[in-house]
DNA sequence: ATAATTGCTATAGTTACTATAGCTTCAAGG
DNA sequence: CCTTGAAGCTATAGTAACTATAGCAATTAT
């Protein structure tokens, strides 16, 4: 039996990431001590371990319960297992091509820069021009870039 | 003078977000007419454009505040402009690094698919498998993959 | 037995918005 | 002048996937 702050570092996860999948139905409850402490068996570390690779190839979790619900029905076709990787593929793709398109702009911009005054930036001036916003707005395409959080 | 919601249409952005950038400091407060309502001039109309070009150049907020302030002093060196704008750049790279580790796994596990039973699925067997986890934790960078919202 | 650590629940914060509710104001037509 | 429908107002909650805190209870080590 492990406790939460076991399973935890097993699956390099912190405490409150396993309790927040128990809440959204992801973990199933496990047995508590008396004092109403959880207790996990090797069927909850593989099944995190399954949540945490999944959620590291970018598998939304909504994805990952699909997939949770598809493994135990091994007799099943696979095709929507297929399906459901294959999206999240399709996704990665479309933020690669974004971000790099993004690189490009932000390249030009830097390198542009000649280190003289704010007046002259012409970081500031691509900015501000708006006769340039039109080189990216892909028109519905309007994705967040978000700084990753630091763990 | 324009309303809110014909200057959210010039932007391409829409009223809430004009809103929440009032609220956030980015944009100032507009003068109201006589019954509340905001009245913007061609100055906010420009503000408005910078905010959103930087933003779809992936600048978060923080930096977009930054660099606001920044254009207000036309005679300071611009140093600080290219860090930010190269801050973001680094930002962008990462990202892009990430993802394309991602692709690689995830389009090595689609072809794998045989496309038979689920017993047999190398999608679910790879995410079973936590001897392949360590294939791509790199350590503590856990960023997080969303969906992109469907305005 | 006691102290330090870990666990518990419930709640709020993160990013950059988006959506709703319930109300008020505005602009155009008759 | 009056009505009506669209647009605007504030305040609040929701999104994704966690993370962090507060205030308390249980467990473990000494």
């Amino acid at each position: 039996m492990l406790s939460i702050g076991v399973l935890a570092k097993r699956a390099a996860t912190n405490v409150q990431t396993i309790r927040f999948y128990e809440l959204q139905g992801l973990m199933p409850s496990p047995s508590r001590s008396d004092g109403g402490q959880r207790r996990y068996t090797l069927v909850h570390a593989d099944r995190l371990a399954f949540i945490r690779h999944a959620r590291e190839l970018g598998f939304p979790l909504p994805a990952i319960r699909e997939l949770l619900h598809l493994a135990d029905k091994p007799d099943q076709p696979c095709a929507q297992v297929d399906r459901v990787a294959s999206d999240v593929l399709a996704d990665v793709d479309a933020k690669i091509v974004r971000l790099e398109s993004l690189r490009g702009e932000l390249q030009r911009m830097v390198r542009q820069c000649r280190r003289g005054r704010v007046a002259d930036c012409r970081i500031i001036h691509v900015l501000k021009d708006h006769t340039h916003s039109s080189c990216l707005s892909t028109e519905h395409n309007q994705d967040q870039i978000v700084s990753k959080p630091v763990r």
